[in-house]
DNA sequence: TATACGGCGCAATGTGCTTGTGTTTTGGGG
DNA sequence: CCCCAAAACACAAGCACATTGCGCCGTATA
């Protein structure tokens, strides 16, 4: 396991800001030898630390303008039940997070679509034709004035 | 403004996936040439369709393991304490994530912290001590059976 | 103190990025 | 149907960077 300290946490720090910084100018930003630093990297990389990385692209260019959080509460909590929510979920494009949450509802989706019509189908056509589905209550995003999703 | 022809939309599925693909790598996949690929993906950051990069880092390496949302609800809605609302959560380090959102609250949070322990630091201290909150409803994540946050 | 070990810096090598230039394709008008 | 202009492309050279082997040093251990 890679230890984390201090120059692990800055180069974590920095490529979440920009994950395709140059290892020379990382090197730099955290106070070692170009060589060090990759080695750092490529051990954060190999332990899982670091996942993977990825572009950050406009959702208003690529047609996924309409963004919504929706609650969903199940009326059976079977693990059967449960699973065939997922696998729903998951076959969705549109749904781009889906946790499991405690409280007065199952789960919380992040939705992302183009407009208020490809929304309505989803709401109907999808959410709507899957069994077990108690409650649905939309949270439609105007605005994120902190986004610091990565 | 560049268009959104097919070649494009594979580039930015490509990096999407994996922010951090070579360039050869990458116009092999869309079945172009080196250089008329990296003119293309040039373009798109030029435009800001792509909007940066970020390293993907496993939260629970780092100490941020206890995961929830949160919907605030504001007892007044005047511009100036939304204001005030959304400036407070700019500087929590916790909130991950502020959306200003339709429905019976107002806002919808991500917040990220280590465990149960800082989440109630977080929920009494910080939000506890904004004016004009007048209802916390906490969603505690237990799992995310689809997550394609990017 | 001797020794083993982990982390670092240095240097050389190879790979990929980058840009200028010539070529092909595409679209509109004669 | 052909021609021309403009845009997009492929090619190649130069260069910057990533990558790896090696030796050094500082620390822990017996």
């Amino acid at each position: 396991m890679s230890d984390m300290d201090t120059i692990n946490r800055n180069i974590l720090r920095e490529l979440q800001a920009n994950g395709r910084i140059s290892n020379l100018e990382l090197a730099e930003k955290v106070g070692l030898s170009p060589s060090a630093c990759l080695r750092r990297v490529q051990e954060l990389e190999r332990t899982g630390v670091i996942q993977g990385y990825r572009a950050l692209v406009d959702r208003n260019a690529i047609g996924g303008g309409f963004l919504a959080y929706i609650t969903v509460g199940l009326s059976q909590h079977t693990k059967a039940h449960q699973m065939a929510f997922e696998k729903a979920m998951q076959r969705a494009p549109e749904v781009r997070e889906c946790h499991n949450v405690t409280g007065t509802i199952e789960y919380l989706l992040r939705v992302e679509v183009a407009d208020l019509a490809a929304y309505k189908h989803f709401h109907t056509e999808v959410l709507g034709t899957v069994p077990q589905v108690s409650s649905i209550t939309s949270y439609i995003v105007m605005g994120s004035p902190k986004d610091q999703r990565a």
